[in-house]
DNA sequence: CAGTTCGCCTGGGGGC
DNA sequence: TGCCCCCAGGCGAACT
């Protein structure tokens, strides 16, 4: 379920909770959560482990042990909930259990089973794990000159401009909903080609791109459909959205109706008016 | 190599 | 009410 902004809060709540709190016990339910590691020995590694530090990459959990780092991507629909105490009888979508030696218990859940976790030796810079490999630089950390030289060379592809946002091999940390967000406050088409944009188009993109992913981390980030958002924190920033799941609304705007389309297979929402193809297309 | 589609999972909602 | 189909804020494997 979430992008980056979502993850961010995570962390921000979980490292209010549970920080330097040892787990006296940890099981895993669904066997291929544990993504490294059988789920045995990735239980056995973070008991008696207390959480240091808490950070993101992109859509990834960056949670710091004594010995270990582990990493956590809650996918779709991964969630945690910091309980009062071991729930008896658990319910069916809680897929691991980490009693902690206050009485607490941290639950993840799960409806989809998509979210994987990773556990490695702890290192110096958890940037370096291989798990983000195929991970871009994080959309709110300032890039170096480097890191945006090559972004310009990444957008430079015959690829539909949401398609090369989405990609967290280019850029981590931009989902489906401020995909959407980030192109209308562009003004542009989401299915422009990455080459046909001008370097300026670019720029624009990443600072509206900064700009609303921080403000939507402001908001405690967003919460659509009837669920709540990870540890029952409840994200505000749905009030702030433009044209996401707007189908049919008038573009605040141009008073345009709001049209929806698939790009890349993912549903795409869009002002006709605002967001023009460019002419060669 | 670049770009696209499929598969993974489950539950909720709309149409009939 | 029940059933069927489609949809969902993601990602990697498999394919063209």
């Amino acid at each position: 379920m979430p992008e980056g902004p979502e993850v961010q809060t995570v962390v921000d709540t979980l490292a209010g909770q549970i920080k330097d709190v040892k787990i006296a016990h940890a099981a895993f339910f669904h066997p291929k959560l544990a993504a490294n590691k059988e789920p045995e020995q990735f239980a056995r590694c973070l008991e008696g482990q207390a959480i240091r530090r808490f950070s993101r990459i992109g859509k990834y959990l960056i949670l710091e042990t004594d010995a270990y780092d582990w990493i956590v991507h809650l996918r779709m629909e991964g969630k945690f909930y910091v309980l009062d105490e071991h729930p008896e009888p658990k319910d069916k979508h809680i897929h691991a259990l980490f009693d902690l030696e206050d009485g607490r218990c941290l639950a993840y859940r799960d409806t989809r089973k998509f979210g994987r976790m990773y556990l490695y030796d702890k290192v110096s810079d958890p940037h370096t794990l291989p798990v983000f490999d195929k991970v871009g630089p994080d959309i709110l950390h300032p890039f170096t000159d480097e890191e945006k030289k090559k972004l310009y060379r990444q957008f430079k592809s015959g690829r539909a401009v949401k398609a090369i946002l989405l990609d967290q091999a280019v850029i981590a940390g931009i989902g489906n909903i401020y995909a959407d967000e980030i192109l209308f406050a562009s003004r542009i088409h989401p299915e422009t080609k990455g080459k046909d944009l001008t370097e300026e188009e670019v720029d624009t993109l990443l600072s509206n791109a900064r700009k609303i992913l921080s403000d939507a981390i402001a908001h405690k980030g967003t919460t659509i459909r009837s669920y709540t958002s990870s540890l029952g924190v409840e994200g505000e920033y749905q009030d702030q959205l433009k044209v996401h799941q707007k189908e049919g609304e008038p573009c605040p705007v141009c008073q345009t109706p709001i049209e929806k389309r698939k790009v890349g297979q993912r549903s795409t929402y869009l002002c006709p008016h605002c967001q023009k193809p460019k002419s060669s297309d």
